[in-house]
DNA sequence: GCGTCGATCTAC
DNA sequence: TAGATCGACGCG
């Protein structure tokens, strides 16, 4: 099936939906000497609203979270451990701040080997995700079944935020 | 202004 | 199992 660009109502939804939805699909990077590179999402997990505390939402509306009370379809990058940026997709309305953490994409298995790759810094903070722009996301029909579990490195939200089945992996990747 | 710590990864 | 490395956040 020939790649299609996905329309910006696809962010829009309920993170929950959005995150699983994204496996299988393919992120698309323009780098700055016009080179494309295009690769298939393997991993996903799902941030959602202030009352999530593993989300960084959970502090309220700062300059740092601030993208994240925006609609859909914006990259949210932050910088973690002083040198990994973190790829986060705005999901949902407005005032409803949740986004999507790559975890992983074909080749390159966790969220800071991910923004390593792709090659990510500050300036990508609240970009469009649209072919005019450096990130986009595309869909072949791919869609792999999915193995779903815990988060990762969130533990100091408590057990009830910890456990939430909101990580998701393609199964064959797995 | 200052101390703490993090949605990580790597090497020892 | 600890170190890299720095911005956001909380406290004062």
């Amino acid at each position: 099936m020939k790649p299609v660009v996905l329309d910006p109502s696809f962010f829009k939804r309920d993170v929950l939906e959005v995150a699983p939805g994204l496996i299988g699909k393919i992120i698309v990077r323009k780098f700055e000497n016009g080179e494309i590179k295009r690769y298939r999402i393997t991993e996903t997990e799902a941030y959602r609203g202030e009352e999530d505390l593993a989300c960084h939402a959970s502090k309220g509306r700062t300059q740092r979270t601030e993208v994240m009370y925006h609609q859909g379809g914006k990259i949210y990058v932050y910088l973690i451990y002083g040198m990994y940026w973190m790829l986060n997709l705005v999901t949902g309305e407005p005032d409803h701040p949740c986004a999507v953490l790559i975890r992983g994409i074909e080749g390159f298995s966790g969220p800071g080997k991910v923004g390593r790759e792709l090659r990510l810094d500050k300036t990508f903070y609240g970009e469009d995700v649209a072919p005019s722009k450096r990130i986009w996301i595309e869909s072949d029909g791919y869609e792999p079944d999915i193995w779903v579990s815990s988060r990762i490195g969130v533990e100091y939200a408590g057990t009830e935020w910890t456990e939430k089945p909101w990580r998701f992996i393609a199964k064959e990747n797995k």
